[in-house]
DNA sequence: TTGTACGCGTTATCAT
DNA sequence: ATGATAACGCGTACAA
């Protein structure tokens, strides 16, 4: 099939009789237009199925509605579900996301970030996949808005959408005081890794405000299995021999890295014949289903949409109204859910 | 920070005292120019910091460099793996990606094609959510190229990547007669779905290929939850008692619906006492965790990346030369990954 | 309210 | 190899 050049603006007006500024007014809503022409020019732009030409228009009016989404090559769910929710909330604005993932070495991440420049993007956001904030990225930017969002962000430099991980503990802690939990373990996170010595950190914080006992397990993988192998390692120190039921622990609670490690440590507890969560409760800090209606676990769920949807509020507002220098900081908390591990 | 107007080709030219003509010729590497001029030209665009116009670029040439990407909302492990390689081939041919989720109703999914047709990207990647193919969306395209990429593919209408699971599904049989497998339970399967029955389907099919028996468990749901409860109700039927050891079974193989199934029936089957894989084998039909270094579980890796990477290549050699009508399906099976769970 | 005409920044054509 | 210039399709300031 032979394609026949796309029909213009300049056609359409033509088939209606009218000059192409009508037109360009009738088809973009920007002013009024009398009735009579108006019908003309939208009989005329469906006669000859006439489509907006988005890069002509970007060209003329210097905007392209369009924004960046840059983010690390970590393929998880959470990162799925701020793009989907970073998406809706552009979408509802008439922009385009153009994606663009991160690499581990600066000299990608610069190309992305021209790339997108060079594709006059009207704003940026940016997910940084480490603690090094993209300065860099941020500086080339130059006068085009950027929003970091994520865990690790650098505050200072742009306005930004973080998590409340701390505050989030806090809260968790408290639920397991109101539950009667006296002394914790944590299970799956390791000390050596910053981000989990950062959680370690809070949650006996927490604890200490709590008058709660907070101990580590030695370090597992943060899977199922890791849970099954931890909880097996609980187990054993109270066990006189194999078969026999478990003896009285000084434990009585287990927070886990994520709800995958809190799933395989609840298998083991109930198979060992320790009920869940009358004799043992069982907590995860990360919820990583993202299931809404799976309530099995208690857990901490962050916020990713709202921080999708906060993100393109931010940048939208960025691109209309020049608020020079001041940079915003929005902070948010993971959300509580209270499932069947933990006592009411 | 008040901005100056962004340098243009124009500005550079006059820098170098060339001409326009010259210093895109330079800057797009369309033409040989003399190595004199092509320094001065250089020089000059980077002392003004100019940077490329893709969007004049595209208004000229009438290529954007840009392809649509629709994908369904699910917030998949399996999605990511796809844009993410759909991504680094398209990076590679220096074309950016504009992403864009179909919602279930057919309305919405017309706008998403219009705004990206608006946009005039140069192709469309299309994933689409369910059987029922986006045919309306195929239409609407018109001359610009659409790759079909996914489970649910409509293989006469596009050039389309899809999956081949039930040749899968006999390699992975294939591997358990070879194991001295004879009696397969599916578990995690629930015939009442049609992407289910035509698993089990592929399996019976598999399994009378090789003189394996093939019965299905009580449906329970696909989650490491459900493989747990399958596992115990399994094992029940054979117990006289609590607390004793399972007697003999008239089943050695188990296939699960997935890993997170079949990790949770491992657990089960361990911790009663049965081994894993000596007394029973334990395989699973769908590899949900994508990690290279996991080897615990045989299991069948859908291969998404390979299917983003396949996708593009047929994108852009649509795009190159002009097959009039003649649509090319590409399909790939699941890789067969041998784990712990079954015997050597 | 409507029309005319110019410019957005680049690439392609056609001369030289 | 190089330069002048005409498009690409749209928005909008200005004139009517």
């Amino acid at each position: 099939m032979s394609d026949a050049p796309a029909p213009t603006l300049a056609d359409v007006a033509r088939h209606a009789g009218v000059s192409v500024a009508t037109a360009s007014r009738v088809l973009s809503g920007s002013r009024q237009v009398s009735s009579e022409r108006e019908k003309r020019v939208q009989e005329a732009s469906r006669a000859l199925r006439y489509r907006h030409n988005a890069v002509a228009s970007a060209l003329r009016s210097q905007r392209t509605e369009t924004v960046g989404f840059v983010l690390p090559r970590y393929s998880t769910a959470f990162l799925s579900a701020l793009i989907e929710s970073a998406s809706a909330g552009l979408e509802r604005e008439g922009v385009s996301l153009v994606l663009r993932y991160s690499a581990p070495d600066a000299r990608h991440d610069r190309d992305n970030i021209e790339s997108l420049l060079a594709r006059r993007v009207d704003g940026i956001i940016l997910c940084p996949p480490s603690e090094e904030a993209s300065r860099e990225s941020i500086a080339l930017a130059g006068s085009t808005p950027v929003v970091q969002v994520g865990r690790f962000v650098d505050p200072d430099a742009t306005d930004s959408v973080g998590l409340d991980e701390s505050r989030a503990t806090a809260l968790l802690v408290a639920h397991l005081a109101t539950t009667r939990a006296t002394s914790i373990v944590a299970v799956g996170l390791d000390p050596i890794i910053p981000a989990d010595a950062r959680r370690l950190d809070a949650l006996r914080l927490a604890g200490e405000h709590s008058g709660i006992r907070v101990r580590i397990a030695d370090p597992v993988r943060a899977t199922l299995q890791g849970g099954i192998d931890a909880a097996e390692l609980l187990l054993a120190v109270w066990t006189d021999g194999a078969g026999s039921a478990p003896s009285t622990r000084d434990w009585d609670t287990l927070v886990c890295a994520n709800d995958d490690v809190a799933a395989g440590a609840i298998a083991v507890l109930r198979m060992r014949g320790v009920r869940v969560p009358e004799d043992v409760q069982v907590a995860s800090l990360l919820d990583v289903s993202l299931a809404e209606d799976d309530v099995a676990i208690t857990t901490l769920r962050h916020p990713w949409s709202a921080m999708g949807r906060e993100a393109v509020r931010l940048l939208m507002d960025a691109r209309a109204s020049d608020r020079d220098g001041v940079t915003r900081r929005v902070s948010l908390a993971p959300q509580l859910i209270v499932g069947a591990s933990t006592r009411a």
